[in-house]
DNA sequence: GTCTATAGTCGGATAGAC
DNA sequence: GTCTATCCGACTATAGAC
């Protein structure tokens, strides 16, 4: 199964280092550091799974903790990957100048959408998604790697076009807050996925259950900023 | 500082047990566990903290694992103290027959109120977050004991309760993954705070913080769910 | 019910052959 | 760059004194 999931991938990452070594820990490190943490994953769990010896792992990563970090900066990567067209249309815009409320509106729109496809929809993120759930709840070292690349932009391109669609002020508090609590219903489902499961009463999400996911969340959110925008601009 | 929490809590939980070992034991374990995890928390950790011997741990709980089912069954009574008043009374209200949009609009209102405060504003619920999200992200055989006793009967309140205020069909899915999203919102600041504390540049959310994050998060759940009383009853 | 001592296991990292 | 062998520390749980 890893060197299935290792022709799927960017040739570049492989090309990395002479070898697939490096790659096939980094692929268990993904999904063992996601199923039993940091320090429920031992080397020699790491090494059976990837096929590669333990002493691979010091031998590329220095240690465990250099894989980890490895495996958190991969799936950064991997975001970026997913989410980098969408990112540089929206920089893009951004650039050319202040924003109409409606143009905000449509940049807003499709922000959150390819949010929610890559956190509800793909199966890729589950993987990843553990890792980073328990960076959040108790963030080790390496979570400054994914939140700087990763959160922090997404952060304030958010702000940037809530600002320009609603007229808040984009310093201010309340724009963070009401940005990070539009995420949150996204995020629900993807951090309280056993507890959506089991309401469900489903072991995985169906089609139907992923496309209503989409049509809640999506029209939830359309519906709180458009309350901001009818508001008077004040306090 | 054990002994300053141990007087805070319920005497009947101490009572439990002739001891204070025990307890000692169960708070120890609260905040070593949602700090390292199961794994990453060892006995002598817990020893140190709680001042008891090591083999206490086995003595009192059969084994490490033992003490944290105990754990986690401590903070589904914690819980209950703090969100039981006003989970009997909407209990009492639902039992007394079909309710009319605006009691049940009410009754909602409550329910967040109550879970934005426990959730954002305590100081108590911060360790049990971090259980829980690892538990929610895996589900260790614990997960059974949170989910049953805590998450189900909420899941079902507020079924019942969105069901009689907007008319939507209480068995469907739609209405489990709307309750599911407006959740989100809040538990976005319980999970993600890590950050919702760097977007905000601060260490520690701030009086103002807290009643911000309030209002916007119950003024967004109530136009999520005024929307869809407006809604005509369909597909 | 609490302690010390220890058995028995497993972990990460290194040394050095190939 | 990859392997085997091994060191050494840390872990959980138990035995048995008090």
């Amino acid at each position: 199964m890893v060197a299935q999931a290792i022709e799927k991938v960017d040739k570049e990452l492989i090309a990395k280092r002479g070898d697939g070594t490096r790659y096939a820990l980094i692929l268990a490190g993904l999904e063992l550091f996601g199923e039993y943490g940091l320090k429920g994953t031992s080397t020699r769990m790491l090494s059976k799974h990837s096929g590669a010896n333990v002493s691979a792992i010091p031998y590329y990563f220095g240690s465990k903790e250099g894989l980890y970090r490895a495996v958190v900066e991969y799936i950064v990567e991997r975001i970026a990957v997913h989410t980098g067209e969408v990112r540089s249309q929206l920089q893009e815009l951004v650039a050319q100048g202040p924003l109409t409320p409606e143009q905000a509106g449509v940049a807003l729109k499709k922000m959150f959408t390819t949010m929610a496809h890559l956190f509800v929809e793909s199966d890729e993120p589950k993987t990843w998604a553990r890792i980073m759930v328990r960076e959040q709840a108790n963030p080790t070292p390496a979570f400054d790697i994914f939140y700087e690349k990763q959160m922090r932009p997404i952060q304030n391109m958010m702000t940037h076009l809530i600002a320009a669609y609603t007229g808040l002020d984009p310093d201010g508090d309340e724009i963070k807050i009401r940005g990070h609590a539009l995420i949150g219903q996204i995020l629900g489902f993807l951090i309280a996925r056993e507890s959506i499961l089991r309401h469900l009463g489903v072991s995985k999400l169906t089609r139907e259950h992923v496309d209503l996911i989409h049509k809640v969340v999506l029209s939830n959110i359309e519906n709180c900023l458009k309350v901001l925008r009818l508001r008077e601009p004040q306090s």
